[in-house]
DNA sequence: TCTAGACTGGAACACTGTTCGTGTCAAGTA
DNA sequence: TACTTGACACGAACAGTGTTCCAGTCTAGA
């Protein structure tokens, strides 16, 4: 697993074979069939493994009515952080449902915290999903634009976007004009002090509150 | 691109290989290489098709702050049938801004709808992107349960989600008291009549229009 | 009629996940 | 002590992958 997560942070997740694995232990590729099934289980194991660290760092205070918005972000960007710090690795979650043991420990987290905020069953049930694919598809984006420019560092991925942005600018504004209007605001990773995913953040998190207050908000849900 | 999707939907996106779109034309692999740069070119021309698609069928009525809720919705959905009908083929899209000429006519036309709405600029700009996350993870979800049972049928995917939910309850209540209350919940794909992507689009939208009254809903971005 | 350039496609390279079968070694039993 | 069992090791092989090389073919323009 370690080794693994090793590979993986140095070399992204597409450098991850079963050969390259096995390598870090001086042997061959067989010999992990003794301990895992196939690559698939290893990558089930790597989620559950990540799943763990999440767990680990979380501070654990008590959720209530009062808390439970701002809990709530912290657990979902604390879920962020863990993955952006795997590079790739986040492509794992894709298609697969965590729920080894450590990913039942932090849905469970989770879901005290939105039973907490008092929303209904169904929604805190569903919301758990939404907040995870959410932070999934973000982790994934945020490498993208990381891996664009190996040497990183901040501004040369506001470089990267200000290109992008140059471009969709450049566009036919009369067949584009909302395009066109909106390139600016579409490729800033920060603005006024939120960064996208913060904002994200906010828009499902209002979503979400405005189911729980009981029979308030009801109604149009088609 | 044709013969792309045909193998798509014959055999999965894991089945397209170079060599198996070459055979669709009784050739070789090296002779694609005429028409595309690479496998990663293919893709990113297969993206924009798929968008090519969902523009073709869109009804393009005009948005109005009245309806651009609903249109909003109905072209969020639309785009999850179309991603939908092709199988695994939104696995493409991760890792991908949806930039070709099609793409951008797109998401010119869901610009449009969010500006109608009276969204501020900063608002329509990033919800378009959270839309386009949300709606490509969900295809990819419905997917999944569907190719668990290749036979299909809404009943099977029901009895797969049935199995885990099982599982689920037999969890130990006093470490998971609330994965063991919400398991019913969790797994059912409709519940009162609104099935789990309208759910979670009724949701990023009510946040969404929670934006639009300029200066009511501001103050706790944060 | 000749030529330039677009297209063809077999062969090869370096990889991938996985299986087979032989080999090693340590613990448990007679 | 001798023997058996079972867990693990791992080279070799198989069928597949994306991509490149390069000797060919074919066709449009001069």
């Amino acid at each position: 697993m370690e080794a693994a997560v090793r590979i993986i942070d140095a070399e992204g997740i597409d450098a991850l074979s079963m050969r390259r694995v096995a390598q870090e232990f001086g042997t061959g590729a067989a010999s992990l069939y003794a301990y895992v099934a196939n690559k698939d289980e290893l990558m089930e194991l790597l989620v559950d493994w990540v799943m763990g660290q999440v767990v680990d760092r979380w501070h654990g205070a008590e959720p209530t009515a009062e808390n439970w918005r701002e809990l709530l972000k912290e657990s979902v960007r604390l879920s962020r952080d863990v993955l952006v710090e795997h590079r790739d690795l986040a492509k794992a979650f894709i298609g697969r449902i965590p729920f080894g043991q450590n990913g039942l420990h932090a849905v469970e987290l989770q879901l005290s915290i939105l039973r907490a905020g008092g929303l209904p069953d169904r929604i805190a049930a569903y919301a758990g999903d939404l907040l995870g694919t959410y932070l999934v598809a973000e982790a994934i984006e945020e490498n993208m634009w990381r891996s664009r420019f190996p040497e990183a560092g901040a501004a040369e991925i506001g470089e990267a976007m200000g290109e992008i942005r140059d471009y969709l600018q450049a566009l036919p504004v009369d067949r584009f004009p909302n395009v066109v209007a909106l390139a600016g605001p579409m490729m800033y990773q920060e603005a006024e002090g939120i960064d996208r995913f913060d904002l994200g953040l906010e828009v499902i998190l209002r979503g979400l509150a405005s189911f729980v207050d009981t029979g308030a908000a009801q109604g149009d849900v088609r």
